[in-house]
RNA sequence: GGGUCCGUGGCGCAGCACGGAUAGCGCGUCAGCCUUCUAAGCUGAACGUCAUGGGUUCAAAUCCCAUCGGACCCGCCA
């Protein structure tokens, strides 16, 4: 017999046995939910309820009294994966699972089911969007950002699995004005091939032009309001003004003639901040010149990005240009029909958003879960010279996803959560109630350098490259070391997967609402607890089944008896709910928590116990079949998080 | 000032949605284990007022309130 997640057939069979005998027994009370909980320690069997606690306030009886009542009128008769139940503790009910029909259920479920065991298929499959990474095409992906594409494939390779019909989208953000910011410093120099990596090559030219820019504009500012200004504000632009000319020095001493050159090029604009925004009109206009531009350079970015992701196996179903919504009707349609409602009011010639009025009219207060004195503050859609903020254009990108499908997921980071609000409150506004309900914020904290935080503005950043290129480096010295036999090529092979690995894991594996400290120690650990730790298991596990010469005729699988065989059956037959948690509830985390926790048993049991040569020949087969099964759960779960399962290393 | 998220051994984390039996794990520290299937491994020891104070409950790390501490947001940036 097998079963898609086999551990249920016991749960279900819990759950009835126990309705049965709260019917028989208490015929006059409504019983509450059955909550069965997977139990701490195999002693306390393998689910347990505290339902006798709640029960026995209204009997008015001791709780172990009620739990004892209601096992003695459980019918033992039809058993088929309990073995036995009993009262225990203080009044829990405990059910211990048939271990001798459980290992067969479950290693056969396994073996059979193969790679798609535990990879339960949802009954209501929907067509949802992954909207992920989006980094603007401005600098090279850094370490920071990069824990978007970590979350963002794992996540869509779950809903996948799970049978939902996923499309994983990369937004560009190529209307704001840093793009024309940095595509004003590409013009200067006169449209340059990158003599490197296109997304680094961009990187410096944004970084060097925006503070040039930054501090001509600080200058003007102050020249201009040196008579009219209080002394506070006078003594805050100086404060800005000494803190971008020590960046200044900074980026001058490590690129000195890019800097040189667009100081002098800069130089010759009257007014280079007006330069940029005149780009950034016409842009938004569709002027073709402009368009020509900014799309040149931001294409030179992205395919650096290509290049980066490829790496990590991180791919893209759909690029979708911020500015082609500007240019088709999409954002003036939204814009339109914002305007049209009781929502949106002038201030000072400027378009305002009442998303605290959305709330009001609709009652939407507690379905969006806030409490009573959040109060969301209004959103600005349009400039003063007419070009649109980079929410009103998320809103018509967001109406053209619901179009393609019935869920929306954003990784986005948690300090966009205000506008993400916004955002939702504003199709709410437009009567798009159910996309509304459908679109998701993933929020993720933010990956921090010890010392100070990355800034792409201000060109402080590791790039995510240089972390791959520093993983596989330090994998490249363990190999080495650890296994000196190996060629060559095997050491590079091995070193490629182990330091990838290592980084997605590490990304991967802390709760996403919490902050990560990026340190290269945390980053790249091999040891447990990483994914290295984990492919090494997988690998040590693939050993054995390689030096395994026979097929076993007959396997009796009943004779897997010792604790630690149990606690792996057990492991194994909770990937099932692991990966429907992890998928329901959007935790890719768990899987990666999971992984090791079973890593951790298998190595405790191959240290405790020999496989091959186990004392009987019937119990080796027994054995390898458990291995065989650890295996094949192993590198599904691997695979699910986006690691490579190797065979050796 | 208002809001959101967070606070668990020296350090880094899990557990909290759905309250239940002795709070798990890694690093670090200490003591051990390679003539036996991969030592990127394993075993043992030490280390905790689960931020603090109240409340709800038969039962609180988990739920509620307050306080303190940290991060982030409240822009005609994205």
């Amino acid at each position: 017999m097998i079963a898609q997640n086999p551990f249920d057939l016991f749960r279900q069979e819990c759950q009835t046995v126990l309705t049965v005998a709260i019917k028989k027994t208490l015929p006059e009370i409504t019983p509450p939910a059955i909550n069965l909980k997977r139990t701490a320690n195999l002693d306390f069997g393998q689910l347990a309820t505290s339902l006798c606690f709640e029960l026995a306030k209204k009997l008015n009886q001791k709780p172990i009294l009620v739990a004892k009542n209601l096992v003695a009128a459980v019918n033992n008769s039809t058993f088929e994966f309990i073995e036995k139940v009993e009262p225990a503790g203080a009044g829990y009910i405990n059910f211990h699972v048939n271990f001798p029909k459980f290992n067969a259920l479950i290693l056969e479920s396994i073996k059979t089911l193969n790679k798609n065991y535990g990879l339960v298929k949802t009954d209501q499959p929907k067509s949802i969007i992954v909207e992920h990474t989006s980094v603007n095409p401005l600098h090279p992906i850094h370490i920071g950002q990069a824990r978007n594409p970590m979350l963002g494939d794992a996540l869509s390779r779950i809903l996948q699995c799970r049978g939902h019909n996923v499309s994983r989208h990369y937004y560009i953000d190529d209307v704001g004005r840093q793009s024309s910011v940095v595509a004003y410093g590409y013009s200067k120099l006169g449209r340059p091939k990158p003599n490197e990596k296109a997304d680094l090559f961009v990187g410096k030219i944004y970084t060097v032009t925006s503070c040039i820019v930054e501090i001509s504009r600080l200058k003007k500012g102050k020249a201009s309001s040196s008579n009219t200004s209080s002394a506070d504000d006078l003594a805050k632009i100086n404060k800005e003004i000494d803190e971008w000319t020590s960046i200044a020095v900074e980026l001058k001493e490590k690129y000195p003639i890019l800097f040189e050159t667009l100081m002098e090029k800069i130089g010759e604009d009257a007014d280079p901040e007006e330069e940029i925004n005149s780009l950034n009109r016409s842009y938004e206009d569709g002027s073709p010149d402009a368009k020509n531009l900014i799309r040149e350079v931001s294409d030179l970015c992205l395919e650096g990005f290509r290049q980066t992701m490829k790496r990590v196996g991180v791919t893209y179903d759909s690029w979708d240009w911020e500015s082609d919504f500007v240019w088709s009707t999409q954002v003036s349609e939204v814009m339109a029909k914002l305007k049209a409602s009781q929502f949106v009011f002038s201030e000072k010639g400027v378009l305002e958003f009442d998303a605290e009025k959305v709330i009001k009219t609709f009652d939407l207060k507690s379905k969006l879960g806030l409490s009573d004195n959040h109060e969301i503050s209004p959103l600005t859609l349009v400039r003063a010279d007419g070009t649109t903020l980079y929410t009103t254009r998320d809103i018509a990108y967001t109406i053209w996803k619901f179009k393609n499908a019935q869920k929306v997921i954003n990784i986005i980071g948690m300090e966009q959560s205000l506008a993400q609000l916004q955002l939702k409150i504003a199709l709410y506004a437009m009567g798009y109630c159910e996309n509304a309900d459908n679109l998701v914020h993933f929020a993720y904290n933010l990956v921090t350098l010890p010392g100070y935080k990355m800034s792409s503005r201000r060109g402080h950043y590791i790039t995510f490259d240089e972390v791959l290129d520093e993983a596989i480096q330090r994998a490249y010295s363990e190999v080495s070391k650890r296994s000196p036999s190996l060629s060559d090529e095997e050491k590079h092979d091995i070193a490629n997967f182990v330091g990838l690995g290592a980084v997605r894991y590490a990304l991967l594996d802390v709760d996403p609402g919490k902050p990560v400290v990026f340190t290269w120690e945390r980053v790249l650990n091999f040891e447990t607890n990483s994914a290295p730790y984990v492919q090494y298991t997988h690998a040590r596990a693939c050993s054995i089944l390689r030096k395994v010469e026979h097929k076993p005729e007959y396997l009796n699988l009943e004779l897997l008896t010792e604790r630690l065989e149990r606690e792996l059956i057990l492991a194994l037959a909770e990937f099932p709910d692991i990966f429907v948690e992890a998928t329901e509830y959007l935790k890719p985390n768990i899987i990666a928590d999971y992984i090791n926790t079973l890593a951790d048993k298998f190595n405790t049991f191959y240290n405790a116990y020999p496989v091959i040569k186990a004392k009987t020949p019937e119990l080796s087969d027994a054995r390898i079949a458990l291995t065989k099964a650890i295996q094949i759960v192993l590198k599904n779960a691997l695979t699910l998080i986006g690691v490579f399962a190797p065979e050796k290393m």
